[in-house]
DNA sequence: AACAATTTGAAATTGTTTCTCAATTGCCAT
DNA sequence: ATGGCAATTGAGAAACAATTTCAAATTGTT
């Protein structure tokens, strides 16, 4: 069981709930999932895991630094698994699909711009919203 | 009375709850303000204007495109008279401080990325978040 | 002034997230 | 193993931002 290691270096006990949690998270099929969806995937599962705890577990893996958080445009916030390097999104405003980038360019413009401005900058927030080309296009 | 002119070149009845919401917005003080505090300053000002007021003229001018609505962290919009051209801001997390920013190198890559991705971009949002060198330091 | 259409306030409602608390469970020291 | 205590859980209540509803009031127009 690789994922009670994870979460005992986290400091967190090792439950069935969040045992659970973490492979839904680690599922390649629910990058960027919310909450909620986290929760139908739970019932779905015929595991009896409470709505609570699926939003405290989540808090307590952002707290752990074991996932990212994210704030798209409309409201709920959107986990993700934070194996990889830093990166953005790209967001379809019509099927919602999600691409991640990475772009050095913009990374360091963005340190360049907080250290003219006198502020040690901690993290950063960029999202691109927009139209798939073709496919999303017509619609 | 400038505001009218406002307020009608928008399609919009000037009602004074309008006036009054234009007024505060334009305040030089009051940039990047939640509809609470807005909700706060009538009060504040004697006026018996609803909250769901509020958030309905400021969703009518933000239709309009009299302002922009930001998602800084920490979940409430915030909105800002949008006279000026394109900005991005840096969020001090200690004091709530916003500076607002433009970078053209950073414009343009987000524009290259977005067609690298077959994405036609609509608009984007970037925050950077971090501390006051100096002042905020060491509290 | 009178009318229709828009706008408003108050309260109820929604949707997301957090809190409370009694019951349960995990884990360390026996 | 097992006893005990702290951490965790589930269910429902609560908090919170934001929206909706609807009757009453106001606007701009005739």
């Amino acid at each position: 069981m690789e994922q009670n290691q994870e979460l005992k270096k986290a400091g967190l006990k090792v439950t069935l709930p969040r045992i659970k949690i973490l492979e839904i998270l680690q599922d390649p099929e629910n990058q960027h999932i919310s909450a909620e969806d986290v929760y139908k995937i739970l019932l779905e599962q015929g595991e009896e895991i409470g709505l609570a705890t699926v939003y405290r577990v989540l808090n307590q893996f952002d707290d752990a630094g074991l996932l990212d958080r994210h704030h798209f445009e409309g409201g709920k916030s959107v986990f993700e698994m934070g194996q990889k390097k830093h990166h953005d999104h790209l967001v379809c405003l019509k099927c919602g699909k999600v691409i991640e980038f990475e772009d050095d360019i913009i990374e360091k413009r963005q340190i360049e711009v907080a250290e003219k401005n006198n502020i040690k900058l901690t993290h950063h927030s960029l999202y691109l919203y927009g139209v798939c080309e073709p496919s999303c296009e017509d619609k």
